[in-house]
DNA sequence: CATCGTAGAGAACGTTCGTTCTCAATGCAA
DNA sequence: TTGCATTGAGAACGAACGTTCTCTACGATG
């Protein structure tokens, strides 16, 4: 077995218990169990937990990336492309897996005795912050709607994942959607 | 000491604690040197520390809601007092000890394998729900007004947890005003 | 003063966790 | 076949946790 291919393969496995459980309730021994490897060669990808969690991390945030790119990349005009990235939310919230932001529940769980998990969340949602203001921008609208298109997104993240419902997306949406007009008319 | 004074006490250490480091983080040994009381008062007052998270989760819900509505409260007229939730919520960012809401934090680090921790969250995010519709209904609003600022309040605590400013207040008040205006109009 | 119940301090216990170590089995080279 | 390096399975270790237990000191009561 490749080298990286084991690496791939513990990343996505502690991806997924991690999201299911919880960082901290997931032990070294059942994440080893669930990836099928030995702990030698666990210790040999990574030298800690914390390194796992992490590159956990990294590949939530690629995930992340790609997927709502894709989605909006599919949407024709400025407009929809900044509404499309409620529909990939609500995609996201129907899944049986999504258990919450995976960024929000780290930084809940880990930020405030790990530094490293704190910053990395923050960038995270940085380069949220930054994608949706170029959207926006792309669309003409003045500096003020994306942070408050960003703030809708979040919301909804965390208001699907408590309630346990998927309705937050579409009321996010229909929100946007007010937002976008009102800013490109006052503009 | 008066018996229901040791029990005030230990919960309030524990939910500064619990907020300041997250509910895993923090022992039984910290909380009882901070809260200054024996374990022995410690285990009759709660029977296990869950006991306790439980209890600190109950405090939270009455600081929230008699904040709120005190701030709430000082406000005017209908729409004044849905922009004043954002006021409410600015001033708690301010604040060295804001880390972020304590039932998105405590859902995100127990809510996968706490059922009860899971379900007091949601109730609360619930309460909220019907507070905001409430409050709603007054100013005359569409049903669907209420959900959209839910959701933004939520986006804002967690925006300003993670980025670590308070700005995200102020963003989601302008757009509370933007959607609340709009759904006045549309009635 | 003697005695008894109580409470505090922290030792102790059993468990779990992250991490390291042991050892036997395997595959390969000569 | 023999010797050697590598690997997997899991035992072992030290620390930390939640919880319970022990022992000592104290204060009230007769």
């Amino acid at each position: 077995m490749d080298i990286s291919e084991v690496r791939e393969r513990i990343v996505a496995t502690a991806d997924e218990l991690y999201n299911a459980k919880g960082i901290q309730a997931v032990g070294m021994d059942e994440l080893r169990t669930a990836a099928g490897v030995s702990l030698k060669k666990l210790y040999a990808e990574f030298p800690s937990k914390s390194s796992i969690v992490m590159a956990v991390l990294e590949h939530r945030h690629e995930s992340w990336t790609e997927g709502l790119d894709a989605t909006v990349q599919q949407a024709g005009a400025p407009r929809e492309r900044l509404l499309a990235i409620f529909d990939y939310l609500a995609g996201w919230f129907c899944q049986d897996s999504f258990r919450g932001c995976g960024f929000i529940n780290s930084f809940a769980e880990l930020g405030a005795i790990s530094p490293d998990v704190a910053e990395y969340a923050r960038k995270h949602k940085e380069s949220f912050q930054e994608y949706v203001a170029r959207l926006a921008g792309e669309a003409g609208a003045p500096s003020y709607l994306a942070p408050q298109l960003a703030i809708l997104a979040e919301g909804a993240q965390t208001t699907a994942a408590i309630a346990g419902t998927s309705d937050a997306a579409g009321q996010a949406r229909q929100a946007a959607a007010v937002l976008i007009d009102a800013a490109l008319i006052a503009d």
